[in-house]
DNA sequence: CTACATGCAAATCATTTGCTTGGCA
DNA sequence: TGCCAAGCAAATGATTTGCATGTAG
């Protein structure tokens, strides 16, 4: 398990850093750049032989979530995807496949100043932004043709 | 109710022009520029004196959507929200206020190539997109201080 | 010890679906 | 008159919650 993301896990107080918790980040950083389920974690654990609770992923996620460890997603349809946000927050986005529902990631397509543009010129201030592009990935649009 | 739309209502082969329809895509003209949830629909119709299932405003709803008559947007909750979509589909984006939950707008925030860029570096087939800008409003980030 | 965390099962809540009946074209 | 659409109620499925018990600090 990380170093640091164990700092900041332990960092709140009255933060208790519980075997559950930490199986559950390890499988997240194990898992870099996947987007997962609550349930994917649920299922990968169990079938290493640590069972948990559907419910407490949930509510490790969403604290690992306000925490700012990892982030939540939600892509076409119902469920949320999670993934670790290590730096880069902002300019991060997603490529989602209408066809297959896979997600590529990309970079940079926002500009820089786009938050200082925002503040100026509509007072609103920026925390987190999410920019999701739908449409169809090399393998799909080959199909399609 | 609008001849364009209405046209492209029609445009579809057995695609029946029924009275619930026509109401509930009035409705979403009448509040062109909201951020409708499908219960707000059906509530807007009932207090009008016109009842019709929650059921069928999402199938219609549904319906708009394939046609490209609106628009179904998912932002912080569970729900989705439904707005005409007019014309400049792509280069049309959300604020959201994480304290008081109002939406704003602004366009024109995403250079104009970004679709042929990501066909190019990519392979991707961009068909819609989305981008979502999560922080405070002026009203709010007022209050904060 | 004591407050917070877990597990389980039951509850939620938006959305969807099955099926019967209604009504456009 | 044939077929799609509407209405209602029941089903779904992800997520949340209540409560009794476990456990980190």
């Amino acid at each position: 398990m990380q170093e640091e993301l164990a700092r900041k896990l332990t960092r709140k107080v009255d933060f208790r850093l519980t075997r559950q918790r930490e199986k559950i980040l390890d499988e997240l950083i194990e898992q870099e750049g996947s987007h997962l389920l609550a349930q994917d974690i649920y299922d990968s654990l169990k079938e290493k032989g640590f069972k948990v609770g559907l419910a407490t992923v949930y509510r490790t996620l969403d604290l690992f979530e306000e925490e700012g460890i990892i982030a939540k997603r939600k892509f076409n349809g119902e469920s949320a995807y999670y993934e670790v946000e290590l730096e880069d927050k902002d300019n991060h986005h997603h490529l989602i496949c209408k066809s297959c529902g896979k997600v590529m990631e990309v970079r940079d397509l926002l500009s820089e100043n786009l938050q200082s543009k925002l503040k100026e010129e509509e007072g609103f201030e920026v925390e987190d932004l999410c920019l999701q592009i739908y449409g169809y990935c090399p393998d799909c649009k080959e199909k399609k043709n």
